[in-house]
DNA sequence: GACACAACGTATCACCGATACCGAACGACT
DNA sequence: AGTCGTTCGGTATCGGTGATACGTTGTGTC
């Protein structure tokens, strides 16, 4: 048997946490039912998470970076959207398999404070971010779009964990998804038809203050749109 | 001096405990801190709350009706999509300047659970939007719309309360509520002339498969909506 | 082989949520 | 009117928690 490391103890300690937040609940995660289930003295978790909440930090860092390693065949695709797009999915999926975790990433909010755990899920967004932007297929900055992928992406996951799982909307993660990708990519979103007459309206409605078009042409434009939107 | 009645004590003990919670924040809310703030012995909190998470809840609740009759000049303004968007400013307000309230409504959260405060917000929400699917405004059912909105709007408030206020991104409750509208209201928005491009853009995507239009004049259109869009 | 230093383990502190238990005040019934 | 039952407020305390002081043991170094 080799020497025991600083690091194992620290991993045991972790493991021996995690298990006992899935098996017990967040309540369950005291410092003595840890250390008690990891074979450690109490003094331990304070010499090497420092505070107790240094340790359910380390718990959510390590609950989720196992995930993501275990789900680590999400490579590159190519297309930096796709790649969004699974990345949002993931998160979803991450936070309703591991509801636990989750609310210790994102749950217990206090001002001016953010898990590290959820700074490196925001990294991981911003990097994506950043090459939809280098794609030339982003139209906000690259600092709000993953601001707003990230705040909504986690108050749809809380959303979905506060609510009993049979009231659950399960399309709720996809259109918010969706509706944040449009607002923050290129225009160039699959034409549904439907929605046709409504482009056709909207732009009418604010037809008037251009002056890229000619009268004439404005006013066969004007008829051609009210036939599109009266279809 | 009339009688001192159980309400009164009640209205007392939650006073007290805002007071706590403002001046130490959510760590200050202990059983004994707060009865001795209220001059009340802690077996009364039991009493009357039931539990320590009865009494956190009780004080979320109070902390946002109290900020509610604050505001209560938001009255309904007979738009029913304009009250939607005061509705949410008022809840992002509400919980920039109060967010160790806001935290205890939405923060804590637990698998299944909603706090009570939380709840009273979704029904006064889903009883706007109700109007507005009333009014023939609604492009999604309401039971949707109002998950959405709601959701966005406590990812978007948790985000920012979780950012230093040095570093937020004051435009991302307008983006992201605007965002949310557009995906959840009929296409009646009033034109701003600025986003006719995208209008344009958006029309000229979903050209191709209408039958209103002949070729040529849909060649000619999408000439027009082109000047349009690089305008 | 002795020593300095770091890691470990015991014991304990102050505090917390929660409750059992007792006494007093109040109202109802005879 | 007097007794009694019931409900409410107060004392004291229980088990448990986060955190740490301090003695002890092991280890690497000279």
């Amino acid at each position: 048997m080799v020497t025991k490391t600083a690091v194992d103890t620290r991993e045991r300690i972790l493991e021996a946490a995690a298990a006992l937040l899935v098996a017990e609940g967040r309540d369950g995660l005291s410092t003595r039912a840890v250390s008690a289930a990891a074979g450690v003295q109490p003094p331990a978790l304070y010499r090497l998470f420092g505070d107790k909440d240094g340790l359910l930090d380390a718990v959510a860092a390590y609950g989720f970076d196992e995930y993501l390693t275990s789900k680590r065949e999400l490579g590159s695709t190519g297309d930096a959207v796709e790649d969004l797009r699974r990345g949002w999915d993931l998160h979803v999926e991450f936070g309703l398999s591991r509801p636990e975790f989750y609310v210790l990433m994102y749950g217990d909010a206090r001002p001016g404070r953010t898990s590290p755990a959820a700074r490196e899920a925001e990294a991981m967004l911003r990097s994506i971010v950043e090459r939809v932007a280098q794609a030339g297929r982003l139209r906000v900055s690259v600092e709000r779009a993953a601001r707003l992928v990230h705040a909504t992406g986690m108050g749809v996951v809380l959303n979905l964990i506060a609510t009993p799982e049979a009231e659950r909307d399960a399309e709720l993660s996809e259109t918010a998804r969706e509706t944040v990708l449009s607002r923050i990519l290129a225009g160039n979103e699959e034409p549904t038809g439907s929605d046709l007459p409504e482009r056709a309206i909207a732009l009418r409605a604010g037809l008037d203050g251009t002056a890229v078009l000619t009268d004439a042409e404005r006013v066969l434009l004007a008829e051609w749109l009210d036939r599109i939107a009266d279809a």
